[in-house]
RNA sequence: GCGGGCAUCGCCAAGCGGUUAAGGCCUCGGAUUGUGGUUCCGAUACGCGUGGGUUCGAAUCCCACUGCCCGCC
């Protein structure tokens, strides 16, 4: 995987106060301008988005789920249909997560040994085993543009031995997973595991930074722990890798975890919430986060943010909205997932003006403080 | 006019003499971070149609009244 030529990362500005980036990692369907958030589609399908959806929220690279797809309809089936670009008609980059963080978070009965895990299926029973290899195989056979490390994510709180377990076994699961991958047309991402231990977490960059790949990721976040220990465990992990790489923050986040990532030096972005929070009947806005049942916008004549330019910001009200909701529609679930999804995109778009202006921290300022107030 | 039945939170409704009156819907709040696709959690009756009575104790038993429902004349 050395000087992969199909891939390759331009560091466009270096914010000079904060670690704050901006760049482009070009890929072999398209550039993606970083930072950037990468809309989650578990099952090839961003939920509630159809493709002309999706576009229009100018999501340039979304994330799907070898687990699932695993699962169904089968990495076979996909890679028969020319794999997972061909198969849900998205022409833009593709980032899957290795089923590393699926298997230990939604796999009852897991059973982890050295070589790998063997798990049920959660609704039918049925027992799979996926390992470095087989994630890896299942990686080429979708295809997406990025696959991802088939690593060991611990839980919070973990105890030291445990997490130095987790972290080894994932650094030694990395090297099988470069050595079972061939496809140089896919760039994969090894994952910083270590739990919530500094020294852990220090070796663990350490250890992956040996690699030459063409991103570098930090995984076992946001599984319960408090936000001022993430942001400490991001501010000590990013820097120790390559700098010249963009860095993936995996399952973050929501705008402040945004907005502290890209200022302490990571590229790269997924979470489920903008999608998983429309379905609940939540959306982000400038002013914090918001619940669209509430009695308060039975009458509001306003947009879900008056400064969004998504399809249901201009298009309907947010007593609109709320009656939708309320009455169990789906349309409901659809608008706040493409206001959402859009939110979440334009606002890292605008971190990104902001850096290449030189005025990050002013943008940051100006919106953590009302951010933090109101969420 | 006579006989019978029913009256418990905005709605439906359990309770049939004994601690703080189930539950559901609605309403109001809150959760959610590499997705188990309309989810999960919490709050809300100082009172059981009204007035008396029996009892140590009554939404629960008795009487009257009021309202609604069903028969009969």
């Amino acid at each position: 995987m050395k000087n992969n030529k199909h891939f390759s990362f331009e560091l466009l500005k270096e914010d000079k106060k904060t670690h704050a980036r901006a760049g482009i990692l070009h890929t072999p369907h398209g550039d993606i301008e970083t930072p950037i958030f990468m809309p989650v589609g578990t099952h090839s399908a961003v939920k509630m988005l159809t493709k002309h959806h999706l576009e229009e929220t100018k999501a340039q690279i979304i994330l799907s789920n070898s687990f699932h797809l695993f699962l169904h309809p089968g990495n076979k089936l996909i890679k028969e249909f020319g794999g997972l670009h061909k198969w849900m008609n998205w022409d833009k980059p593709i980032l899957t997560d290795s089923g590393g963080f699926q298997v230990f978070s939604l796999a009852h009965l897991n059973n982890i040994t050295e070589d790998g895990v063997k798990f049920k299926e959660p609704k039918t029973g049925d027992e799979y085993y996926i390992n470095p290899e087989i994630s890896m195989e299942i990686q080429q056979d979708l295809g997406p543009d990025i696959a991802m490390a088939f690593d060991q994510c611990a839980p919070y709180p973990c105890d030291y031995d445990n997490a130095v377990k987790a972290m080894e076994r994932t650094h030694r699961w990395l090297e099988r997973c470069f050595k079972a991958h061939t496809r140089e047309d896919q760039a994969l991402f090894p994952i910083v595991q270590g739990a919530f231990f500094d020294d852990l977490r220090q070796e663990s960059a350490k250890v992956i930074s040996t690699y030459d790949a063409v991103g570098y990721a930090i995984g076992g976040v946001s599984v319960g722990e408090p936000t001022e220990l993430k942001n400490h465990l991001v501010e000590l992990t990013a820097p120790l890798l390559p700098n010249d790489k963009p860095r993936y923050l995996m399952g973050v986040g929501t705008p402040i975890d945004l907005l502290e990532g890209v200022k302490r030096g990571v590229d790269m972005f997924d979470c489920v919430l903008p999608t998983r929070n429309a379905r609940h009947g939540s959306f982000f806005t400038y002013e914090g986060r918001k619940i669209i049942k509430n009695k308060q916008f039975e009458k509001d004549p306003s947009p879900l943010d008056p400064n969004c330019d998504c399809y249901a910001c201009q298009n309907h009200s947010k007593a609109y909205i709320r009656h939708l909701y309320r009455m169990g529609e789906a349309t409901a679930a659809i608008l706040l997932s493409i206001h959402n999804t859009r939110f979440l995109i334009k606002f890292i778009h605008d971190m990104r003006d902001s850096i290449l202006e030189d005025r990050f921290e002013e943008f940051y300022n100006s919106h953590i403080n009302i951010l933090k107030k109101e969420s």
